[in-house]
DNA sequence: CCACAATGTAAAGCTCCTTTTACATCACCC
DNA sequence: GGGTGATGTAAAAGGAGCTTTACATTGTGG
Protein backbone atom coordinates (compact mmCIF):
# COMPACT_ATOMS: atom_id res chain seq x y z
CA UNK A 1 0.00 0.00 0.00
CA UNK A 2 1.52 3.20 -1.25
CA UNK A 3 0.38 6.49 -1.24
CA UNK A 4 0.42 10.41 -2.21
CA UNK A 5 1.17 11.98 1.29
CA UNK A 6 4.69 13.19 0.48
CA UNK A 7 3.55 14.71 -2.44
CA UNK A 8 0.46 16.31 -1.24
CA UNK A 9 2.72 17.25 1.86
CA UNK A 10 5.17 19.20 -0.40
CA UNK A 11 2.00 20.81 -2.91
CA UNK A 12 0.65 22.69 0.42
CA UNK A 13 4.15 23.79 1.28
CA UNK A 14 4.04 21.87 4.86
CA UNK A 15 6.98 19.83 7.13
CA UNK A 16 5.92 16.64 8.66
CA UNK A 17 6.40 18.40 11.87
CA UNK A 18 3.39 21.18 10.83
CA UNK A 19 1.45 18.33 9.36
CA UNK A 20 1.75 16.17 12.30
CA UNK A 21 0.44 19.29 14.54
CA UNK A 22 -2.43 20.42 11.89
CA UNK A 23 -3.77 16.17 11.86
CA UNK A 24 -2.93 15.83 15.77
CA UNK A 25 -0.13 13.16 15.49
CA UNK A 26 3.60 13.15 15.89
CA UNK A 27 6.47 14.05 13.22
CA UNK A 28 7.50 10.55 13.17
CA UNK A 29 4.13 9.40 12.12
CA UNK A 30 3.73 11.37 9.12
CA UNK A 31 7.39 10.41 8.34
CA UNK A 32 6.82 6.48 8.31
CA UNK A 33 3.49 6.36 6.32
CA UNK A 34 5.16 8.43 4.08
CA UNK A 35 8.01 5.88 3.57
CA UNK A 36 5.10 3.14 3.97
CA UNK A 37 6.94 1.80 7.11
CA UNK A 38 3.18 1.20 8.11
CA UNK A 39 -0.09 2.17 7.11
CA UNK A 40 -2.12 4.96 8.79
CA UNK A 41 -5.27 3.62 11.28
CA UNK A 42 -8.79 4.55 9.39
CA UNK A 43 -9.06 7.53 11.39
CA UNK A 44 -6.10 9.33 10.50
CA UNK A 45 -6.34 7.89 6.83
CA UNK A 46 -9.13 9.80 6.92
CA UNK A 47 -8.28 12.91 8.41
CA UNK A 48 -5.31 12.92 5.83
CA UNK A 49 -7.42 12.76 2.76
CA UNK A 50 -9.50 15.48 3.77
CA UNK A 51 -6.62 17.60 5.14
CA UNK A 52 -5.70 17.36 1.36
CA UNK A 53 -9.23 17.30 -0.28
CA UNK A 54 -9.20 13.98 -1.68
CA UNK A 55 -10.90 10.80 -0.84
CA UNK A 56 -8.95 8.18 1.18
CA UNK A 57 -8.80 5.82 -2.26
CA UNK A 58 -7.38 9.04 -4.07
CA UNK A 59 -4.48 9.19 -1.47
CA UNK A 60 -3.63 5.65 -0.38
CA UNK A 61 -3.08 3.26 -3.51
CA UNK A 62 -3.58 -0.52 -2.73
CA UNK A 63 -1.25 -3.00 -4.67
CA UNK A 64 -3.67 -5.50 -6.25
CA UNK B 1 -16.79 6.45 14.30
CA UNK B 2 -19.54 3.99 13.10
CA UNK B 3 -20.39 2.52 9.85
CA UNK B 4 -23.01 1.18 7.49
CA UNK B 5 -21.34 -2.34 7.04
CA UNK B 6 -24.13 -3.99 9.22
CA UNK B 7 -27.26 -2.56 6.55
CA UNK B 8 -24.65 -3.14 3.12
CA UNK B 9 -23.79 -6.73 3.90
CA UNK B 10 -27.98 -7.51 4.99
CA UNK B 11 -28.48 -5.88 1.82
CA UNK B 12 -26.35 -8.43 -0.43
CA UNK B 13 -27.97 -10.99 1.87
CA UNK B 14 -24.84 -12.25 3.68
CA UNK B 15 -23.93 -13.58 6.56
CA UNK B 16 -20.90 -12.07 8.77
CA UNK B 17 -19.42 -15.15 8.51
CA UNK B 18 -19.76 -15.44 4.27
CA UNK B 19 -18.58 -11.63 4.32
CA UNK B 20 -15.28 -12.23 6.68
CA UNK B 21 -14.16 -15.35 3.98
CA UNK B 22 -14.91 -12.63 0.97
CA UNK B 23 -12.56 -10.70 2.71
CA UNK B 24 -10.24 -12.79 4.51
CA UNK B 25 -10.86 -11.96 7.60
CA UNK B 26 -12.67 -13.85 10.46
CA UNK B 27 -16.24 -13.52 10.98
CA UNK B 28 -15.85 -12.12 14.91
CA UNK B 29 -13.94 -9.13 12.80
CA UNK B 30 -17.03 -7.97 10.85
CA UNK B 31 -18.76 -8.49 13.97
CA UNK B 32 -16.57 -6.19 15.98
CA UNK B 33 -16.93 -3.34 13.13
CA UNK B 34 -20.05 -3.56 12.56
CA UNK B 35 -21.07 -2.63 16.45
CA UNK B 36 -18.33 -0.55 16.42
CA UNK B 37 -16.34 -1.91 18.69
CA UNK B 38 -13.13 -0.58 16.96
CA UNK B 39 -12.45 0.71 13.40
CA UNK B 40 -10.49 -1.77 11.24
CA UNK B 41 -7.19 -1.51 9.75
CA UNK B 42 -7.01 0.76 6.28
CA UNK B 43 -6.36 -1.83 3.92
CA UNK B 44 -9.44 -3.88 5.76
CA UNK B 45 -11.49 -0.59 5.36
CA UNK B 46 -10.43 -0.15 1.69
CA UNK B 47 -11.50 -3.82 1.25
CA UNK B 48 -14.72 -3.38 2.58
CA UNK B 49 -16.00 -0.35 1.09
CA UNK B 50 -14.74 -1.55 -2.78
CA UNK B 51 -16.74 -4.91 -2.16
CA UNK B 52 -19.59 -2.59 -1.60
CA UNK B 53 -18.82 -0.64 -4.28
CA UNK B 54 -18.83 2.39 -2.15
CA UNK B 55 -16.24 4.79 -1.04
CA UNK B 56 -14.16 4.49 2.41
CA UNK B 57 -16.47 7.59 3.40
CA UNK B 58 -19.10 6.75 1.90
CA UNK B 59 -19.56 3.44 4.37
CA UNK B 60 -17.64 4.67 7.76
CA UNK B 61 -18.72 8.45 9.08
CA UNK B 62 -16.45 10.40 11.67
CA UNK B 63 -18.54 11.76 14.13
CA UNK B 64 -16.51 15.07 13.84
C1' DC C 1 -38.09 -31.62 20.85
C1' DC C 2 -33.69 -31.50 18.22
C1' DA C 3 -30.67 -29.90 14.91
C1' DC C 4 -28.74 -26.04 12.70
C1' DA C 5 -27.45 -21.33 11.10
C1' DA C 6 -26.58 -16.77 12.65
C1' DT C 7 -25.05 -13.80 16.06
C1' DG C 8 -22.91 -12.05 20.56
C1' DT C 9 -19.07 -12.33 23.58
C1' DA C 10 -14.72 -13.45 26.09
C1' DA C 11 -9.78 -14.75 26.80
C1' DA C 12 -5.12 -15.32 25.18
C1' DG C 13 -1.81 -14.15 22.04
C1' DC C 14 0.48 -11.87 18.12
C1' DT C 15 1.31 -8.07 15.17
C1' DC C 16 0.76 -3.36 14.01
C1' DC C 17 0.10 1.75 15.08
C1' DT C 18 1.58 5.66 17.72
C1' DT C 19 3.98 7.99 21.28
C1' DT C 20 8.13 9.87 23.64
C1' DT C 21 12.93 10.43 23.87
C1' DA C 22 17.02 10.58 21.70
C1' DC C 23 20.65 10.98 18.36
C1' DA C 24 22.37 11.72 13.57
C1' DT C 25 22.60 13.85 9.00
C1' DC C 26 22.04 17.54 5.69
C1' DA C 27 21.28 22.14 3.98
C1' DC C 28 20.98 26.89 4.69
C1' DC C 29 22.08 31.31 6.75
C1' DC C 30 24.56 34.73 9.56
C1' DG D 1 32.20 27.79 12.00
C1' DG D 2 27.97 27.63 14.89
C1' DG D 3 23.00 27.74 15.05
C1' DT D 4 18.59 26.34 13.09
C1' DG D 5 14.99 23.72 10.62
C1' DA D 6 13.82 19.57 8.21
C1' DT D 7 14.32 14.81 7.87
C1' DG D 8 15.72 9.83 8.97
C1' DT D 9 15.93 6.35 12.39
C1' DA D 10 15.87 3.57 16.66
C1' DA D 11 14.25 1.72 21.18
C1' DA D 12 10.74 1.09 24.65
C1' DA D 13 6.16 1.20 25.96
C1' DG D 14 1.12 1.21 25.50
C1' DG D 15 -3.04 0.62 22.93
C1' DA D 16 -5.63 -1.12 18.91
C1' DG D 17 -6.66 -4.73 15.28
C1' DC D 18 -7.14 -9.50 14.31
C1' DT D 19 -6.80 -14.53 15.17
C1' DT D 20 -8.28 -18.95 17.26
C1' DT D 21 -10.98 -21.41 20.45
C1' DA D 22 -14.85 -21.74 22.97
C1' DC D 23 -19.41 -21.15 24.87
C1' DA D 24 -24.10 -18.90 24.98
C1' DT D 25 -28.33 -17.11 22.90
C1' DT D 26 -31.86 -16.75 19.42
C1' DG D 27 -34.76 -18.16 15.69
C1' DT D 28 -36.15 -21.47 12.19
C1' DG D 29 -37.29 -25.90 10.10
C1' DG D 30 -37.50 -30.96 10.48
Amino acid sequence: MDNDVRELRGAAGLSQQALGERLGVSRQTINAIEQGRYDPSLPLAIRLARFFGRTVEEVFHCDD
